[in-house]
DNA sequence: TAAACAGGTTTACAATACAAACTAGTTTGC
DNA sequence: GCAAACTAGTTTGTATTGTAAACCTGTTTA
């Protein structure tokens, strides 16, 4: 097979899931965003969101600060070095389906 | 949220399995495949390969044909245009992650 | 005539995406 | 001062599905 379309089939799932692709690109777009305002944008459910988060972090790609404003728990999300480095390969082997068309 | 990164939400996901996406890439750069080059090509399991592309004829993505060459039953597999159409939309949709950058 | 191959289908299982329910503490309204 | 609503999530249960392995039917080869 062309080993452009070989890399497909090692694509990083932690990514490519739809609502944790939607969340990287978010993040890869701010410096770091909190719970609520990735709750609004993504649309995902609390649950949801908080899963893919936790996915995200154990996969070292986020990273996750919690302090406090007053007495309320704050969290800050950003994403890693890692985590760029992974979204830019994963951008990079989907760009080969891209290319593909053009014959 | 911005719209371009909301429709990531919304990406066929018959389409975003990599096993199948690559399926289709595959399919999209020729006229017609058997299930052999299929299966040296994509690397997969035969036991998956027909999984996968039960799936897509199932989304109408893909059409098989079946004959005989001699004694030996012979499938060819192509893209429907319903299976093109899906496949545009869905690099279209993914085009928003690669712009996304652009900040 | 036994083994290997073509061309798959069926089965079993483990992983996971998702929504809903729950938790723990805080603020607000009455 | 107490109930309701809100912040900020976590945990649980379920249903889907991707995957490999086993199986199947027939054909060719040694």
């Amino acid at each position: 097979m062309s080993p452009s379309l070989q890399n497909l089939s090692g694509l990083d799932r932690v990514i490519h899931e739809p609502a944790r692709l939607m969340l990287v690109a978010l993040l890869s777009s701010v410096e770091s965003a909190d719970f609520l305002y990735l709750l609004k944008e993504s649309e995902l459910t609390k649950g949801n969101l908080s899963v893919h988060l936790s996915r995200l972090e154990e996969a070292g790609y986020v990273q996750a600060e919690k302090t406090f404003r007053g007495k309320i728990p704050h969290t800050e999300y950003r994403l890693t070095p890692q985590g760029k480095a992974a979204f830019d390969a994963y951008r990079k082997s989907l760009g080969s389906i891209f290319d593909a068309k053009k014959k």
